[in-house]
DNA sequence: CGTCTTTGACCCGCGC
DNA sequence: GCGCGGGTCAAAGACG
């Protein structure tokens, strides 16, 4: 099974504007979309080794050099999340010139050989100039790693309110697909890295991907002024409940509150659509379909309509309703509605509510994020319509990133229909909202690893139980200082050893 | 009590 | 105009 994502905008807003918001991953993975168990598993035969050979596992995270021995671009840039920066814009701006620093090509018609997929498109990372890995650490395959190659490039009205990486991104061809490519990329590299090394190349593209998501899929711009309602679909995998039920279906969680108002069995399809509406506003007009694809009933496809009016609720309604749990519903029921369960699932998600769920049946592939480890099949993620040729992309992605990448992702699309950044006293909110999420982004994406770990520091230390809990806290682990910390560095080493 | 899901009815657009 | 399909409404019941 390989995973990929994309999303959409409804219509034919293909062009470049935002139709290749995310496609992530790409065919170059090596065997059968599985993490090489080495690092020297990356390299493909008749490519050519980006990176010398480590030295030693030891040796690659030996010395005190900081960020700049593992080529952290963005180091500099510092948190986000603090108050450096009087804004988040203020932060993007800070961007580009951390690109350039790393050899960030922002020249027109950037460098080739990079792209593992084909023709077209720019590069993210100039590979040929200089490394955005440090030193002693294994890259994946060219393919893997570098940029997807994606029919074209980002609009500059996509991205028209940050001009200043929006301009340097647009003139490089980069696409977000290709920026999440890479974050999730790096994420398959940072299990195989040294840890202080994926501190560094995960601070980077996680940055680059949160930001540059978030921009490209902002409501602002001409191409989200349609005369109908535009339409995001979102095409993912159905999960199933924990409990083995396969007709439980589990909507994944996007952070808002969605109130099911109807749900109509649909021609052609053997299986309903629910709709949704947000109930964290009253006024709030937006709304989701859910219904599974016919093609390919593993899938959910959802559709986004309309836009919240509202800021993202920190935390989700807490309402009578909203709390209950459908036990004797779910255990006794065989409806085979799937409404319910999903938009249940859905809200017992909140992300600042501590739930433990009694009924294994309703635990979602979303609140076992920092709880169990992975063991489901990799995510997946689709266009709809574009089901055959997507098809190809993003197969590097699945095994390495797993569930939780696409719980990511979710978050990431979810996030980009709250009003996005577009003044600088937004920003600041959005970063915090960033900062709410309680599954962070990293331990999204190697909660795996990580919870690995987490068990290594059993035997009562508490002490050591909250180092590796430290560790495991985002913005620690992130490390947004300008070096990488050591203990960050020692929460992968566990993870890896775990 | 407030909010939820469920579900049949209603409304609307589209094609014939 | 009619039928069909999709989207929404709203009443009823459930839940905490």
């Amino acid at each position: 099974m390989c995973d990929y994502f994309l999303q959409r905008m409804e219509g034919d807003q293909a062009g470049g504007d935002l139709t290749d918001i995310v496609r992530a991953g790409g065919g170059a993975m090596p065997g059968n979309a599985e993490v090489p168990s080495t690092a020297a598993e990356w390299q493909l035969q008749g490519e050519p080794m980006l990176f010398p050979p480590p030295p030693s596992s030891s040796d690659g995270c030996a010395g005190g050099a900081g960020a700049d021995v593992f080529g952290d671009p963005f180091a500099a840039l510092g948190d986000p999340f603090s108050s450096d920066y009087a804004s988040g814009a203020d932060f993007l701006d800070a961007m580009p010139d951390a690109m350039a620093k790393v050899g960030f090509d922002t020249a027109v018609g950037g460098g080739s050989g990079c792209g593992g997929g084909g023709g077209g498109g720019g590069q993210l990372l100039d590979m040929s100039r200089k490394p955005l890995l440090p030193r002693g650490v294994q890259m994946p395959s060219v393919g893997v790693l570098a940029p997807r190659v994606l029919p074209s490039p980002l609009s500059p009205r996509a991205i028209r309110p940050y001009p200043a990486l929006a301009g340097d991104m647009v003139k490089l061809g980069i696409t977000a697909g290709q920026v999440a490519g890479c974050a999730i990329d790096a994420a398959v590299v940072g299990m195989q890295m040294s840890p202080r090394a994926a501190g560094g190349i995960k601070r980077s593209l996680l940055v680059l991907l949160f930001v540059f998501l978030l921009r490209c899929t902002s409501k602002e711009g001409p191409s989200m002024e349609r005369k109908n309602q535009a339409r995001k679909v979102v095409c993912i995998p159905a999960p199933t409940a924990a409990g083995g039920r396969p007709t439980g279906e589990v909507v994944p969680s996007d952070l808002w509150a969605w109130r099911k108002y109807g749900q109509k069995p649909i021609k052609g399809s053997p299986y309903p659509r629910g709709y949704y509406r947000c109930s964290s506003s009253k006024g709030c007009s937006a709304r989701k379909q859910v219904e599974r694809s016919r093609t390919d009933p593993n899938m959910l496809v959802i559709t986004y309509t309309s836009e919240h009016n509202h800021p993202w609720p920190t935390q989700r309604n807490a309402l009578a309703g909203s709390t209950r749990n459908h036990h004797g519903k779910n255990s006794g029921s065989g409806s085979g509605s799937s409404g319910s369960k999903s938009s249940q699932n859905e809200r017992q998600q909140q992300p600042n509510v501590k739930e433990e769920p009694k009924d294994p049946a309703t635990t979602t592939t979303t609140s076992t994020i920092t709880t169990t480890t992975s063991t489901s099949p990799a995510a997946a993620w689709k266009e709809e319509t574009l089901a055959g040729s997507s098809e190809a992309l993003g197969r590097a992605m699945d095994a390495a990133v797993g569930d939780h990448s696409m719980e990511l992702m979710d978050q990431v699309f979810s996030e980009s229909y709250k009003p996005m950044i577009p003044e600088a006293g937004q920003s600041d909110d959005f970063f915090s909202d960033l900062a709410e999420l309680e599954s962070d982004p990293m331990s999204l994406i190697f909660s795996k690893e990580y919870m690995e770990a987490k068990p290594a520091a059993s035997g009562g230390d508490r002490a050591q139980e909250k180092a590796i809990t430290k560790d495991l806290d985002p913005f620690d682990m992130l490390d947004w200082s300008t070096t990488t910390s050591s203990a960050s560095g020692s929460s992968f080493e566990q993870g890896k050893r775990g």
